[in-house]
DNA sequence: TTAAAATATGTAAGCGCTAACGTATTCTGG
DNA sequence: CCAGAATACGTTAGCGCTTACATATTTTAA
């Protein structure tokens, strides 16, 4: 939950811990199995089997590894007695790796163990593993094509260009009302059928009665939008905000806020309240942070469904 | 492509560079706007401003590290003056971690950029990264409901107590000539119209003109299938030869061309060949293995599209 | 009350990998 | 022919994380 402020970038070690799983079971099958072998060692073993003996360069490149730990890992091999190191006679940078005797018996007796291997690994996981590997794929290619240090920084410059601007209603932005909230209640909660009426239809449902509906501007886009709705004579609500889930943190959400309460003031209003679920915890700081204080239980006879929470408007004067 | 013969277990190093690239990139952006943050840090940071002061324990268990992890996070917060670290005068054993002016400073104005690098990184990866987040929760649930070493060992044990066994063909086998054939096929090739005539009346095209098939079983299960065909009198292809992916290294392959070659002995052939593909190594080496040799050109007339390798069989007597 | 168990944290060592460097050796162009 | 560039490879230090261990402190149970 709170990874996901770092957005996807918190993938590192839980795909480390994955993958570390699949190795920790390929060893404890060797080790049960008698297999004088290690997880780690095989695309190395594995090529220098198919390939013959081969430099250090050529096996890094072929496992997509760099020679270091190419070299590193034939420290252990040499070690273990399956791999020999010799200089190559015809040219003294190189060292060719070769397989020992004793590396090639333990490896032409693991044809049913990979097999086992192969087949215990696709019961586990079936297609996920293919989609998995499908996505990184993908992931991959999209980063090759464009950095993103890059388009990070493009992005800044263009949200730091463009001024963030509060305007009223009007019916070009109906179509904005209905996606901004629709965003939020998709997520947290479910669409119903009385959001979709209010939502598509906002003059009847808001303004008619004597409310205001606010947008949040940033340059050309429309990122937030908040309503003020008058429930009986005085009495105002404050709902129906929302804030793009790419745009949050740029403060649209509290000069919506302070619009709304400007507003409420303007009507010289008697009453303002609002009606939430303790899941949007962010949301629930501003509102405190702007002036309403949460009540001991929720608001008699309310007609959300989802709300758990009642705040009222009690500025300190 | 080596990485392949380790399955899906190699994910680890590409996944560590994806997740390094995201840090940073998302580094490059924190220094080059002058905001005095790093990445890694986020997730501690983010937590405590959230949740206000709190226990290394808890922030380990909240953004899903291990105490000690968090404690040499720590360290490096404490020495940037990000973070402060106070005994809990309640509980002596307990370290409190809380923000300094300096952090809840920096992090007020990080709103902007954190914007900002999740719409680049949107920008970079769009459905991608959400597809990666999916497969990878995927694989995790999948891992929790079943240890893969277990499902490996059962495997094996599977595969070590059935005999494997060589037998020819019969009707109900037809099905299965069809499916390991076509596996390979579509793997490396493309299955043609040919193919699919050829593979779905074995009968007709390959036993009546006075050939042979042969099929690997390992207990009830038809894991290879590999075919001797007349060409014309006394002169035999071996051909169609294919054995189930996720049962290779078990010798079926071997076993199956013995076969073939002894059946091709019993009916007196005068000659023996074969045509393949320069993609199919493994496949070629065992054909070496068992006495075929390599031609320096392909097949006079050969009526496959796909065949770049053309080898006889001629055992040193 | 007091010994044993549990909890909270820091420290050390290690993992597999990388980047940076140093040292050979070979290639290249004048 | 020979100086500089390029190549091959081992070594070192470091990264972020883990496990194992050491040291406090608190809780539990007899």
């Amino acid at each position: 939950m709170y990874l996901a402020s770092l957005g996807k970038l918190a993938l590192g070690s839980r795909l480390k811990a994955l993958s570390d799983h699949f190795y920790g079971a390929a060893d404890e099958v060797y080790r049960t199995l008698g297999a004088p072998i290690e997880s780690r060692w095989l695309p190395v073993l594995r090529y220098l089997w198919d390939a013959g003996p081969s430099t250090v360069t050529d096996v890094a490149n072929a496992i997509g590894q760099t020679h270091s730990a190419v070299s590193q890992l034939t420290d252990k091999l040499v070690r273990a007695g399956m791999v020999r190191r010799r200089r190559d006679p015809a040219d003294g940078r190189r060292t060719v790796l070769a397989l020992t005797d004793k590396a090639r018996g333990a490896l032409s007796t693991l044809g049913p163990i990979w097999c086992a291997v192969r087949r215990g690994v696709n019961a586990s996981l079936d297609e996920h593993a293919a989609h998995l590997l499908d996505a990184i794929a993908a992931c991959e290619r999209a980063l090759q094509d464009r950095p993103v240090a890059e388009a990070i920084l493009a992005e800044h410059a263009a949200i730091k260009a463009a001024p963030l601007q509060i305007v009223p209603y009007a019916p070009a932005l109906r179509g904005d009302f209905y996606r901004l909230n629709a965003q939020w209640l998709e997520r947290h909660f479910q669409l119903e059928e009385i959001d979709r009426a209010v939502l598509s239809e906002p003059e009847r449902h808001i303004l008619q009665p004597g409310g205001a509906i606010f947008f949040a501007r940033l340059g050309d886009e429309v990122i937030g939008t908040c309503a003020l709705l008058q429930e009986s004579p005085g009495i105002f609500e404050l709902t129906k905000m929302g804030v793009d889930e790419t745009f949050r943190g740029l403060g649209a959400g509290r000069r919506l806020l302070d619009a709304c309460i400007a507003e409420f003031h303007r009507r010289d209003g008697r009453m303002l309240f609002l009606e939430s679920n303790s899941r949007l915890q962010t949301a629930l700081r501003m509102y405190q942070k702007a002036g309403f204080v949460m009540q001991p239980s929720v608001r008699p006879g309310s007609h959300y469904e989802r709300a758990d929470v009642y705040m009222i408007y009690q500025p300190q004067t």
